[in-house]
DNA sequence: TTTTGATAATTTAGGCATCGATATTTCCAT
DNA sequence: ATGGAAATATCGATGCCTAAATTATCAAAA
């Protein structure tokens, strides 16, 4: 009763990738248009404006946040390690984007926040990159987008269900 | 006439970001639930099989073709740059899941392939991946996930069209 | 045949990311 | 107050990843 219900196909050529779980390539299919996406607009970044993808998010977080963030604020935000920020701010700090202040509640506590120069560069980035994902989403309509956004809401619900619970039983 | 047709809500409040162009809030949460599962597949890899994502996609790939890859086919496949197939063959070689073997028709390369204790491993480990993306997608219905592998085809059209001309004009 | 150009893999330098350890400061219960 | 737990940021080690330079080989044309 193992029969499979194979179509037409022959069963033994596209055995390996057939009889993966749809949900398998579904995932593959997910990744391969973040992939997808996400390289292109580094290297767009890194093109025109000489700047990193993280440098790029961590100066959005802050021109969010005009009266500036702790590195534990970003850390979450950014959703990477603290350990990471410190890295990233460095750099932006040497480059003069960004500036790391006293916290005036909290010694051991800095707030980040934009420079001038920072916050003028940033929104001159921030366009352009806006433009590239519009023109990287254009082949869908404004229905396939809708819908899209809303499919994933559902994924996002459903694997962070997944995703959180782990050891419960 | 720049009215932007704002619904009922404070104009002001929520300006920064519900001005944000539809397209980039979609893009932000596909990525957003790409990370969520990629990072979490991360951590179980790492957890229970001591072992790291590109490592594991490696020997995904050598597992479906048994006769063994080059290094440079492993690059294209795994859409990483060959310095980095280097690497995490040192890593795999060392740890005696997967050989490199010497062309015989051409001296410059190699051939990797799983040894037999790389492909038990692997087909362990295979087995347990994808039992936790079905239940990462488990929240989804059957018409869910199709409608999501369709969408999701035709974005993957869509930016690579737009990803890949860019400079025509 | 010899040169020339392309291809295969590695190496090097630099950046991002995690984890675990550390130092300082804060907060709270005593 | 004071001693200990928690919070804040940094550091060090390790690994992934890229781009550019290097080495070795191949293949085709002069």
């Amino acid at each position: 009763m193992s029969k499979k219900t194979v179509s037409a196909a022959s069963d033994t050529e596209t055995r390996a990738t057939s009889e993966h779980a749809p949900d398998l390539r579904l995932w593959l299919r997910t990744l391969a248009c973040t992939n997808l996406i996400e390289s292109h607009i580094r290297s767009r970044l890194r093109a025109e404006f000489d700047i990193t993808l993280p440098r790029f998010d961590l100066m959005a977080q802050l021109e969010r946040s005009p009266q500036g963030l702790k590195m534990g604020e970003l850390s979450k935000r950014m959703m990477v390690t603290g350990g990471n920020v410190t890295g990233i701010t460095d750099q932006l700090v040497a480059e003069g984007l960004v500036v790391r202040e006293d916290s005036p509640k909290d010694r051991r506590a800095y707030i980040v926040k934009l420079t001038p120069e920072g916050r003028r560069s940033f929104r001159k980035m921030a366009e352009a990159h806006e433009k590239w994902v519009v023109e990287l989403f254009v082949g869908m309509d404004e229905k396939q987008r809708g819908q899209l956004y809303e499919l994933l809401a559902v994924l996002k619900t459903s694997a962070a269900k997944a995703a959180g619970k782990k050891l419960a039983a």
